[in-house]
DNA sequence: GGCTATAGTTCTAAAATAGAACTGTCAAAC
DNA sequence: GTTTGACAGTTCTATTTTAGAACTATAGCC
């Protein structure tokens, strides 16, 4: 496999893959969604070398997840602020903080809990269908190819 | 980072990206969902070192995410199939198609289609709250600190 | 001038992955 | 009854990635 073009595979989870598939860029992730937004931030609080964080944040900027906005002049100084297609990668976060919870818990219950602000209560995410509103199980999901496919295989 | 008990962090996306954190996990994943449950059909639709399958195979077994099932007595071979708990694993998977679908498609439109076969319709997967039942946004959810968790950082 | 803060870059060692070849079991074909 | 092929791995070396630590650069403050 040939990482390098996986995000042009005729496939959306590939491609997706190609953006956040490795540990750091999703624990990065995890970090923009809790406001941290400058290098040695990130750096402290991960204990990531700097090395790979310089070379993370890089991609994610190329791949327009972040933007690298200045906040000082003098000396120049930069923070990484999510942009609107960082913001969409939430449903991933929040899937995979979901089935955390769910499946990799102790008996000390969970790290974190969410309250959603717009009704006030403690929730848990759950995936519905945009047409009927019920939740996804994968056995009731049938997929069918689509424009963007020839042959090969995708999810 | 200690790779190795990054399942024993206090931080459930954490727990999680310990598991699925990595390329090929995620892919091996989406052939799951496909069906595939033979080493040989994952090695040759996916392209992998038969070493790094075997590898990969092996750790979803231990988390519990697929079985290893005898299909043959003699010669005995064995099939890999989703437990309940690999099972859930669908909505981060279909959340990554999404924003695949979504942020990095090509002219040519989406590789797949899904069809949920409850109301028959062509759909997008959608993450809503528990609670209200509205689509979540990262900026309307507050993070409160939960029972399993002391100090440090989290998700 | 010396100290600190911030945001990186550079270097070497260790670990993970790629790629190919090899092993072992059994069934079916010749 | 020997050969071929399918299947499910394991083993080996070469390349690539990552870890860990040290170094660079700019500027404010004392």
């Amino acid at each position: 496999m040939k990482w390098d073009t996986l995000d042009e595979e005729p496939c959306s989870l590939s491609r997706t893959v190609a953006v956040v598939g490795d540990r750091w860029t999703l624990l990065i992730l995890r970090e923009c969604f809790l406001r941290v937004r400058r290098f040695e931030a990130f750096q402290s609080s991960l204990q990531i070398t700097r090395h790979l964080l310089s070379e993370r944040l890089k991609k994610l900027v190329r791949f327009g997840i972040l933007r690298r906005v200045p906040y000082s002049e003098a000396p120049k100084r930069y923070e990484y602020i999510l942009t609107q297609k960082g913001l969409d990668l939430y449903p991933i976060i929040m899937a995979m903080v979901h089935w955390g919870d769910t499946h990799m818990g102790d008996e000390r219950g969970r790290p974190l809990l969410h309250e959603h602000k717009t009704c006030g209560k403690l929730f848990d995410p759950v995936m519905v269908c945009s047409e009927c509103g019920e939740p996804l199980h994968a056995r009731q999901v049938h997929v069918h190819a689509g424009p963007g496919r020839r042959g090969a295989d995708a999810a």
